[in-house]
DNA sequence: AAGGGTCACAACCGCCGCCCT
DNA sequence: GAGGGCGGCGGTTGTGACCCT
């Protein structure tokens, strides 16, 4: 099962690909199309399975790929995506124009890594963490969460209970994973508190007051099978590419003039906007200033290049 | 300069689901 | 409905480059 019979062949070749196989895959891909991938080996003369040949045209060769580093923006929108979909690396990659799941997925890991050897500085679980707990359903985060949030903003809060919420899709996929380790009953903690305050975060954050949440605006995020259009209005030619010199605070990559490219944020209705996010985004390390007001949350913890 | 550690990225592996027979 | 072929996806590993001591 899931044994590819092209990959059963003695004479495959696997490892790196040499300039000479991406010449004939390319050749062959450009003239002919890929069609069936167990044929596009044989037929371009490569001795590969044709999953690795659609694995390499897809991950690096496709002329539409964009390499190098992720601008400010994208390392946004994929941790925003993440925070929605959890590791469905093919959905976030599909709003990330040029841009591969298997890039985007090495860049999570990259930076989990990151935040897993990062010693932890908060030993005390807050409110809002103890809300990320197996116990807590979806739905019961998601009330909390926006309910604090419209009272801190004194508005009034809509039941967002209503049926779409039913869902038993799961909206945070962090939760089961880290709300783990700020339970109680492990008073060791973990060393990955502090991601899991920077996703608690995220998810309590301002973003949520801005674009005050109807069932309409979570409906993309609840349903698995559905994602708003997030960049479909934004071309690539707008993303910004972090120059060298330019300056990414805690990960955060701030324009010189605290602009974003991105235009007027209620364009992206149901977006998680991290430029909306107010706060001090200098220095390491999230600081919580008040437990009971994650709005007040300050987020500088996302990965540094 | 050399060796070890770390990081980024390419590639593989195994599983799932769809489609066709 | 069962089984096989295949594309697609997520998790994991391998490897080369770079950095630090």
């Amino acid at each position: 099962m899931g044994q590819h019979s092209c990959c059963n062949q003695q004479k495959v070749k696997r490892g790196l690909w040499s300039p000479e196989e991406d010449e004939k895959l390319i050749r062959y891909i450009t003239t002919h199309g890929y069609g069936c991938w167990s044929e596009v080996p044989e037929k371009a003369g490569l001795q590969r399975c044709g999953k690795s040949c659609r694995l390499r045209w897809i991950n690096y060769l496709r002329p539409d790929i964009r390499r190098g580093r992720f601008s400010a923006e994208e390392e946004k929108l994929i941790i925003s995506l993440h925070a929605i979909v959890g590791n469905r690396w093919a959905h976030i990659a599909s709003h990330l124009p040029g841009r591969t799941d298997n890039e985007i997925k090495n860049y999570w890991n990259s930076w989990i890594k990151k935040k897993i050897k990062k010693p932890s500085t908060q030993s005390s679980a807050t409110p809002t963490q103890n809300l990320f707990q197996p116990g807590y359903s979806s739905t019961d985060q998601l009330d909390v969460i926006i309910n604090q949030n419209l009272a801190h903003q004194n508005l009034t809060p809509k039941p967002v209970s209503d049926s779409i919420f039913l869902s038993q899709s799961p909206f945070f996929t962090f939760d089961a994973s880290l709300g783990s380790s700020c339970d109680s009953s492990n008073p060791s903690g973990s060393v990955r508190d502090d991601l899991a305050q920077d996703v608690q975060a995220l998810n309590s954050c301002k973003i949520w007051s801005n674009n005050i949440p109807t069932s309409a605006n979570f409906a993309s995020a609840i349903d698995p099978n559905y994602l708003p259009p997030l960049v479909d209005s934004m071309s690539i030619g707008n993303l910004v590419t972090m120059e060298e010199g330019e300056t990414s605070v805690g990960g955060c990559y701030e324009k010189q003039q605290g602009e974003t490219d991105w235009g007027d944020p209620q364009n992206y209705n149901g977006l998680l906007m991290w430029d909306q996010m107010q706060g001090d985004l200098g220095g390491e390390g999230i600081q919580v200033q008040d437990a009971s007001s994650a709005l007040d949350t300050t987020l500088s913890s996302f990965p540094s290049r």
